[in-house]
DNA sequence: GGAGGCATGTAAATGGTTACATGATTGG
DNA sequence: CCAATCATGTAACCATTTACATGCCTCC
């Protein structure tokens, strides 16, 4: 359950509302960990209901400001520390090709090379943002860095890749 | 639902039942695709009312070996050449970073450390799946080669990225 | 006064995990 | 004959997605 802490995560910086953290997760953790508006909600009151987080101010439009507990800086460094993170591995477009063989070669170099592009796009993407983004010496902000630093590296990695795969899948044919 | 798919994957190369398909998603699928038992079983119903699969045959112990139809096939390479793969982004680890400078930077290190380390045996076990494995020249195998080749480049990608991160935030210590 | 953004909520469906359950067959 | 393994099934639960719904406030 990674939104719990993810939210605890935020909170532990400042205070904030569901609608200030949603558009948190649409920017900052949004390549890390996705969130929908129905599921953050919901989870808030689960975390206020189990005291890890409080209601600590309302303003208009039934905006409601919560601050993390004691009991969830507890919880949060628990998890941070403790707790084993899941190196989960699940990965739709890497799954792909291991069945490339039931299509013709230049359609399996095609995936391929469109892969290297995505690739290729992600990680300018990224470097926009680190590029654009006024960061601040916040404990945030340079933990963010860091964050994107694996992103621009990980890409790289598999656009370097998918170029290769799609030169062997490519060479097979040919040569 | 990839889980569909990948099962459409394994029997486009020959007949098996769910007891085999669920080894083949304990050992190679298992990096990028892991499947439960329940779920495998009650997806080979699904298939099979779908027409995409068939029980070809039956064996001791009500074993049923099911075969791809032609709708399966079909189907499986639309999937692979028509369907954009999700790039999905769920990362727990690297959500922990963001948040690492809740704690203090010596444990922030010592949590980068680790992920190094895991990283590196990762892609330790991945190079002995390769040195061990009889690998045969049939498609499957040498995509699953491919895809192999991927987990390496990313686990040294990480690895590479998780000793730099440990470094930045040690130097800001004791620098 | 109306548009657009702020702000929260709920319901249904999907996909996945865990746990429990059962029974057949084979090999020692 | 017993243990291990083969082989399938089901139920409950959890996390997530999608869609729908509502109402407030500010600015023009």
């Amino acid at each position: 359950m990674s939104l719990r802490h993810a939210l605890l995560g935020l909170l532990a910086d400042h205070p904030a509302s569901g609608y200030d953290l949603l558009k948190r997760f649409d920017t900052s953790l949004a390549f890390v960990w996705p969130a929908t508006q129905s599921q953050l909600y919901g989870e808030l009151k689960r975390l206020a209901d189990a005291g890890l987080i409080e209601a600590a101010a309302t303003g208009p439009r039934r905006r409601t400001d919560y601050a993390i507990t004691e009991a969830g800086r507890a919880e949060l460094a628990h998890w941070l520390t403790e707790v084993e993170p899941e190196h989960s591995r699940r990965n739709d477009a890497l799954l792909r090709v291991f069945f490339l063989w039931t299509v013709d070669p230049a359609r399996a170099v095609e995936y391929l090379e469109r892969e290297a592009r995505l690739y290729r796009q992600f990680g300018e993407a990224l470097r926009q943002v680190a590029d654009t983004v006024a960061w601040d010496e916040s404990g945030f902000d340079r933990c963010a860095r860091l964050a994107l630093e694996n992103g621009l590296r990980v890409s790289e990695a598999n656009a370097a890749w998918a170029e290769w795969a799609a030169g062997e899948v490519a060479g097979d044919t040919d040569g």
